[in-house]
DNA sequence: CGTTTTCGTGAAATCGCTTTCACGAAAACT
DNA sequence: AGTTTTCGTGAAAGCGATTTCACGAAAACG
């Protein structure tokens, strides 16, 4: 007895058993929903008898579908210092897996428009792309004009008709200067993110806004332009604390520049939050591990991942894919 | 005129355009040494000249390689609260890019063996796996067995033969007590991490081999166990300072433990350098971001993933590989 | 009741690359 | 000089799915 060798079977060996053709076992695993009942039943029984599973390659080849989706995160030597960027291709990742697609991760500056990535994803080695952390909009408008299915990260730059995720930054601002408000302060600082960034802009935009709807006097002096880092937080508070004696509060557009705010606020003799009231924005590890506690405003980022996920699969399926914004929670801890 | 449908060039035309057979194009392409100089030449100016790119899958489906290696990510809650994750992908993704090879992002519990990821990767749709952050030593032993290439991240537990990549932990927590010892601490406890990791281990180890090296006492009231979190650091600090008056100097294994031993020397009574030197260890944002800065030992992390592709590269050579040891380096800041 | 549509199906072509095999020419042996 | 090896090459057979196309049977039409 000839020992047989052990590899994988394929469509010819189902089809065998199930005693119909090549053609009809794809269009059962392919969900065409025109195939006779009995046929159907039988082709998924010889496929669990034979314990198949298909060769993607084969699959890719033929159909000219890779079931790949790729992830490009347009490097920056800090990207991945920012626990952010994992979480989100976490929720992406998990979504994906779910439809059977997989998750191709680019990391890769695309400054410019020939660089390897770029290629690539013009040539059709993946069916989609999700692009988180994009510096300029002009690859994506390229890939977009030839079809490729695409999903942005954030609030895009331009007014392109790209579909994106990105969390409620105005509405989180918002909320975060309510509480403030709720708790009896009175002179609320802003300390911005760089605005060249929509999301920093949206934060200011939802500080102006809840500003404007509690009754809060908002001078410029009150509103500090920083760049994101511990020396703007640190910096643009102690001349905060100087200009304005009666300041009770702060509202950082993130934790980075929230934590050195606290710093500076400290080194002044006076206290957080009896003093002045800090809040940062991203309720990140900074947040969870400092001393006092952090009050941040949380985005859910493996929710953006998900969503975005969610988008592209429903482009691949040929539907109308509209933009979402997710809401933001305030997370309170010691500091307001 | 009839219009020509803007199709990727394939074998076919190169063959034609360099006037060889289509064999011999693929030989060129995939670097066979024995072909003539000439025809070489000839392919590779036929393929600039019509800007030809492969097609991975066909030549997947045709040669059983996929050019994918899988980032396999043994999921749990927590772990893309940490940077070292996004970190070490990166670094992997870099090289293997360098190397024409894919990252496919596997984040899934492997905690069953028949799970759709461990199926996955049994079914050889990759030509090899890195593993990151792995529970159980289960699945790679039956992955190994089925000769699937692959590379761990972390001293595994058991014996095994299997390639890995750490960093020099013990190195790392050694250099630490001896600036600790350099700099006149001569009472110094360690708070460990959750001793069933390997890392966690190998910190404690480096430490006592340090106290020995340099004739400090370690009574096991020195050495408090913990489990990374703040809290532990915070509750086992104030212990010890309770304990051993003359403390001067606590080594944490991890960041997020030493920020909460801070805290408890801090609202002890006692200042951080002055009377307790504290340092902590993964030189994290945590670390970059506190106040006052925390010493801490820092780890080559993106060396950590660059070194795991090339060992998996080597691998798919056919090369023997050995495990690989990085060397950590202290990074001084203020509380040591 | 004859004719046109619709429907489910299988045969066969196809996707683009890799690899085996056989062959003639050149190199290396008696 | 005659024989055996080695070497570079092209023809052709896959790899394992998908998809087009044609066909007969059943349904819908007039």
């Amino acid at each position: 007895m000839a020992a047989k060798q052990k590899s994988r079977p394929t469509y010819a060996e189902i089809a065998k058993l199930a005693g119909v053709s090549e053609a009809t076992v794809s269009r059962v695993l392919n969900g065409d929903p025109k195939v006779d009942s009995d046929r159907v039943a039988a082709v998924n029984k010889a496929v669990d008898q034979l314990g198949y599973q298909k060769n993607r390659a084969a699959a890719a080849l033929a159909s000219g579908r890779t079931g790949l989706i790729a992830v490009v995160i347009d490097d920056d030597l800090s990207v991945f210092q920012d626990p952010f960027w994992g979480a989100i291709t976490n929720g992406i990742s998990k979504v994906l897996m779910e439809n059977e697609m997989q998750t191709l991760l680019l990391v890769a500056p695309l400054d410019n428009i020939d660089s390897p990535v770029a290629q690539y994803l013009q040539r059709g080695e993946v069916d989609g792309a999700i692009f988180l952390q994009l510096h300029k909009d002009t690859l994506i408008n390229r890939l977009a004009k030839q079809n490729l299915p695409l999903v942005v990260n954030g609030t895009p730059h331009t007014n392109n008709p790209f579909a994106y995720v990105d969390s409620d930054n105005a509405g989180g601002a918002f909320a975060a200067v309510r509480h403030l408000v709720d708790s009896g302060r009175k002179v609320i600082a802003k300390i911005t993110g760089d605005l060249s960034n929509t999301a920093a802009e949206q934060r200011l935009e939802g500080f102006l806004a809840a500003a404007n709807e509690f009754g809060l006097k908002t001078p410029k002096s009150l509103i500090a332009q920083g760049d994101w880092s511990r020396e703007a937080g640190y910096n643009h508070a102690k001349k905060l604390l100087a200009k304005h004696p009666t300041l009770d509060a702060i509202f950082c557009s993130n934790d980075v520049m929230a934590l050195g705010a606290v710093t500076a606020i400290q080194e002044a003799g006076r206290s957080v939050p009896g003093d002045v009231a800090v809040v940062g924005f991203d309720d990140s590890y900074l947040a969870q591990n400092s001393h006092p506690g952090l009050t941040s405003v949380r985005q859910d980022i493996a929710g953006l991942g998900a969503e975005a996920a969610k988008m592209i699969l429903a482009k691949l399926r040929g539907e109308e894919v509209h933009s979402e914004i997710l809401p933001c929670e305030l997370v309170l801890r010691e500091t307001a």
